[in-house]
RNA sequence: GGCCCGUUGGUCAAGCGGUUAAGACUCCGCCCUUUCACGGCGGCAACACGAGUUCGAGUCUCGUACGGGUCACCA
């Protein structure tokens, strides 16, 4: 028995058989991938971790497919722990499409056979393997002081040295045994460090799934395991957890690939299989200060936060959408192929994975969901901007609840067919859209295009009141149009004023466009036949007295 | 600074030793069209640089430059 394992250790009754024997082998269709997300609870989800999420839950395959993707919180940080965090993050995945196999699979919900899924929760187990390691003299406690440490950087930096704790630079490594017990005993405050073998001018290599060969210096560095208050670090975590969870890829950002030789080193010193490393390129973002690239930041991004794409209105499916253009090359070629697939048939492949950080571009994002809400139906798009307008703009969703089925209506426009318009990108675009359908606000711009004279428009207007007909359809509609242009000076085909411009003022279409600038103060609209018929008799009469009135 | 990773049009990106160097977004033009949007057609625009290997290099090697990441009792 070691006497400074024993004394370090002394609430620890499990041995590292018992865990196996708990959390043994999954048992795996061949093939099949193990993937996690382990996010800590600092925030609110953002890109970042969608994005992270995404690619576990594409790799793990489809749920029920005998891979499994889990959810384990992190929460091994007190002081930068957000209240509500986990909870949040958890809602938001889900909202995105991103279900979770096991671990938190929903706020309030753990589930799985390899937890507890929280590491604030596994304590013991950490503390078991850390006591193993103290035992073969692969770790040791550690009493230098936050000063003690700053001071051996500050003279590591003075002499151009590496700056870290390892060497001759790791104070406590070589402690006697009876002083670190005395010092133990006396209640002063430690860190358990690895014994770290390695050896600066060795190399090792591992195959990354997605960047490929990496060879790196081997790790020499004492990395804590345990911090001051026995909760474990990151790294530590990550090897017992991902040990014993039996994950079989971990996939993360490639800012982790830097640490990657201390967490191989753990491993072998753990006598484990070390997982597949996986390391993903991050989603970059413009600086506007620079006009360069740079890491997503959650504090300097608000665009980073997912609540802000739920401010803006930005339906999740188009979020997940465009996101998976980044995520796999070939994604949009199979889309294009596969419109109406769900994106859980698409072939993923960790391959096929960009190498190098992708700009997080918004212009594209407007696109995509111009795409993704064309393809909803009317009482989708009206059911999803009731529900955004409920929360975010009050006075719109009086409006929408007013009429279910005149705000249907209004989205019903131009919809139906091959050809769909695309022109909501997100919701907060309704309102603009929307607002010639409701006189609380409706807000006519009024102004004639260039090439027709006011006496014309106001001859327009009072030729045309009489012939309104709200029963007539679309093409019944616009003969009128056409059959009243003549007498005002107004060629009734498109293609003859084209030929002739000289002989006629304007043509129909100038006709109809005055027409639909008195009815709804835009020169620009979907089908305005249809929206008349949508708006009715009464307030199309009142329109185009109010147009005839403001343009004398 | 050390150690890593990266670099094909403004952006996302195919490409795997021989291609007129795909495609998507943006922008521009034309067509369709009662406006707009949609759609169709077309256009602008790229292999960071320098050596080397090779009959031949965006593709392989080495340098250089630039960008990013990382060097915590944070993840």
């Amino acid at each position: 028995m070691n006497p400074l394992a024993q004394l370090m250790f002394s609430h620890i009754a499990k041995t590292p058989e018992d865990y196996e024997a708990l959390y043994p082998p999954r048992d795996l269709p061949p093939g099949a991938k193990v993937t996690r997300i382990a996010p800590s609870p600092t925030g609110y989800l953002h890109l970042g971790v969608l994005f992270g999420a995404t690619v576990d839950r594409l790799a793990a395959g489809p749920p029920g497919n005998g891979g499994v993707f889990y959810f384990r919180l992190e929460d091994t940080d007190k002081k930068r722990e957000v209240a509500g965090g986990a909870d949040d993050i958890l809602a938001s995945l889900l909202a995105y499409g991103v279900t979770i196999d096991e671990g938190f699979t929903a706020p309030g919900t753990e589930q799985g056979d390899y937890g507890p899924y929280a590491q604030s929760r596994r304590a013991e187990i950490y503390h078991c393997y850390a006591k193993q390691l103290v035992e073969q003299g692969l770790a040791y406690p550690c009493f230098c002081s936050e000063e003690e440490r700053a001071q051996a950087r500050t003279s590591q930096e003075a002499q151009k040295l590496r700056t870290g704790y390892y060497g001759a630079f790791a104070l406590c490594r070589n402690l006697p045994v009876e002083e670190s017990m005395a010092r133990i005993q006396a209640g002063e405050p430690y860190v358990v460090r690895l014994r770290a073998p390695g050896s600066e001018d060795r190399r090792i290599r591992f195959d990354d799934q997605i960047k490929g060969t990496i060879e790196m210096p081997e790790n020499d560095e004492d990395l804590v395991l345990l911090k001051s208050d026995g909760i474990p670090t990151y790294h530590f975590a990550h090897a017992v957890d991902d040990h014993l969870m039996r994950t079989t890829h971990v996939i993360r950002g490639d800012e982790w690939i830097a640490s990657t030789p201390k967490h191989l080193q753990l491993f072998a010193l753990l006598g484990w299989k070390p997982p597949k490393y996986c390391h993903h390129a991050t989603i970059m973002i413009e600086d506007a200060q620079t006009g360069g690239k740079r890491k997503l930041s959650k504090r300097k991004d608000p665009e980073a936060a997912m609540q802000y794409f739920t401010e803006q209105g930005y339906p999740a499916e188009s979020v997940s959408e465009y996101l998976m253009t980044i995520v796999s090359s070939d994604f949009e070629q199979w889309r294009a192929r596969n419109p109406g697939a769900p994106r859980s048939d698409f072939p993923f492949s960790l391959k096929k994975m960009s190498v190098s950080g992708a700009l997080f571009d918004p212009v594209k994002l407007t696109d995509v969901s111009k795409g993704v809400i064309s393809r909803m139906t009317a009482e989708q798009v009206a059911g999803a901007v009731t529900d955004w307008t409920q929360k975010f703009d009050p006075e719109l969703y009086d409006l929408l609840i007013y009429s279910p089925d005149y705000t249907i209506g209004i989205f019903a426009i131009d919809r139906e067919g091959s050809k769909p318009r695309k022109d909501i990108a997100k919701w907060s675009d309704v309102r603009d859209y929307v607002s010639y359908f409701f006189d609380e606000i409706y807000q006519p711009e009024m102004a004639l295009p260039e090439n027709i004279a006011p006496v014309d428009a106001a001859a327009i207007l009072e030729a045309y009141t009489p012939l309104y007909d709200p029963e007539q359809d679309k093409q019944a509609w616009f003969e009128t149009i056409k059959a009243m242009s003549p007498a005002l000076g107004f060629c009734p085909e498109v293609k003859a004023y084209k030929a002739d411009p000289a002989g006629w003022k304007g043509h129909a279409g100038d006709v109809s466009t005055v027409i639909r600038l008195a009815v709804t103060g835009r020169r620009n609209t979907p089908d305005l036949c249809s929206i008349m018929k949508l708006l009715g008799s009464e307030k199309v009469l009142a329109r185009l007295k109010q147009a005839k009135e403001s343009i004398k």
